[in-house]
DNA sequence: CAGGCATATGCTCTACTGTGTATATATGCG
DNA sequence: CGCATATATACACAGTAGAGCATATGCCTG
């Protein structure tokens, strides 16, 4: 369980994550939230504290999570070389509009 | 093996599509290139097919592979709601130095 | 300090996935 | 046609990860 691919696998995990992305939140929170058994809960926290994904921080009995973005941002870096294939078009079509409207205003062939 | 994450999960498989990235390739070159076993090369293929991340053309004993790319859209899609927390800082920071840039230049305070 | 809530950990079991090895299928070529 | 090359598939095996259950630890309140 190395890589951070490895741990964003498990849908659970992502559904965590996907929840501390909005705000940082007690275990409890997680686990009414996700309808998870609290020690599924606390287990996957851990895989996920380990990797650097998360961090928590002690407030009286309970440990607040919040997200970590270092190992996200390496699998994003990850998808740099294959943005092309999908905003290739999309670049096209901005440097069009954008010549479009730097061109002298001259009138349209066509 | 449902999962687009699950699949990139894998060291081997996000070789090969890292490989792909740059242009596409018969099984025989991504075997050499890898240096990983041709059969193991081939299931790798094969799951990586099944899911939608490659497609394969046939050129008389060869078989040629390329990447397509909805799947790994489908994992930056998900990244979306994390951005923020590395580019909050970036454009702050954008932001302060086009007001440094732009600011009369009055002299600084220590 | 006792009892209760909040969270973490240990253990067992099962299922799955990647690997290696052997083999099948297909195509081109002499 | 027969062989070599290119690629795919079948099978058995080992490692591992997630789930469930029981239990431990820590802190708060009366």
């Amino acid at each position: 369980m190395e890589s951070s691919f490895a741990i964003i696998a498990e849908p659970s995990r992502r559904a965590i994550l996907g929840l501390l992305a909005s705000s940082e939140r007690s275990v409890g929170e997680i686990e009414r939230r996700l309808r998870m058994p609290q020690t599924s809960v606390s287990k996957h926290l851990r895989v996920l504290r380990e990797a650097g994904f998360v961090e928590s921080r002690v407030e009286a009995q309970r440990r607040v999570y919040r997200i970590r973005p270092e190992p996200l941002r390496e699998v994003d870096a990850w998808l740099a070389p294959f943005r092309r294939f999908w905003t290739a078009h999309v670049d096209a079509l901005e440097r069009h509009l954008d010549r479009m409207a730097q061109a002298p205003r001259k009138g349209r062939s066509r």
